[in-house]
DNA sequence: ACCACTTCAGTTGTGCACAACTAGATTGCG
DNA sequence: CGCAATCTAGTTGTGCACAACTGAAGTGGT
């Protein structure tokens, strides 16, 4: 930090831009692969389950249904996943990953190892950053009344 | 982490979840001031100095013009900055707090400190976080053909 | 002086994030 | 049972992020 802006002082701040510059990283590789940031992290959980409800999607990713129904709706039409209503209970809406979004986990496989060996950072790095990073979330989720 | 998402392994996504818990935090207070967060991040800058063009803004938030050409317009319809083309070099603009906008300085003036609270982190949680986060963004901004 | 190159801010188009709301399905209490 | 409260996904509207582009203004080489 060459010139004092205040804010580089703010957590916030960082957390902010850090998040942006690695969506930036990770883009080039989606983008040849078709989709956005958002919708590959909603992917890596479809991928791992047979079928999930679009709240517990949100749930995860604390995204909720007015940011999911749009983007879920575009891989729907890329032909990646398939939405169907529940024959029990009809409120929810069962997402399943297509052969063809499931062949997409491949392509992508390597992808987040590839970009932490960009970030030059330790395995101890990591760890911290990761338990700094998750009690940030955790506490800023507790004192917030969204979601 | 109750469950085994996958998830919870990728920076990337904690960078992003913990990014947008911790604007959530802010925007009650926020939008009490009648403002949003990049908004807020902006004034920041512009408050410190007594005129900034927006590449340099842009510079220093790493956001181009597409991102802050609206924003600003949308600042100066509130009527907290004003932006005048420049007489020796009419392609840039520089942008000047108004006496209403720097009002607001003081309005927000102790929400880091009190949201910074609110997160339960040491002194020393919050200078490795700060470190690590610089490290993240100056690396990943390094690799990336963006900006 | 000429002119290709660069720089700056702004516009357009797409997609995400979130508040506020809608509509239908389900639940549970009296 | 009847019906209000709750839960689900989706829609609408606003604002941000970013790629791609435009047009005007400045720059440098010849």
């Amino acid at each position: 930090m060459q010139e004092p802006t205040g804010l580089e002082q703010l957590i916030c701040f960082e957390l902010y831009a850090a998040s942006r510059a690695m969506t930036g990283l990770y883009r080039p590789a989606l983008e040849a692969a078709g989709i956005t940031y958002p919708q590959y992290v909603a992917l890596r959980v479809i991928w791992q389950r047979t079928r999930i409800s679009v709240r517990e999607l949100g749930t995860i990713l604390q995204l909720d249904s007015g940011t999911l129904s749009p983007l879920l709706k575009r891989l729907e039409t890329q032909g990646l996943i398939t939405r169907r209503r529940g024959t029990d209970d009809e409120r929810v809406v069962w997402i399943t990953a297509t052969p063809q979004g499931s062949a997409l986990q491949a392509q992508v496989a390597d992808l987040p190892q590839r970009l932490a060996c960009a970030l030059d950072l330790t395995a101890e790095d990591v760890t911290t950053l990761h338990t700094l990073l998750t009690r940030v979330r955790s506490a800023a989720a507790t004192k917030s009344t969204t979601l």
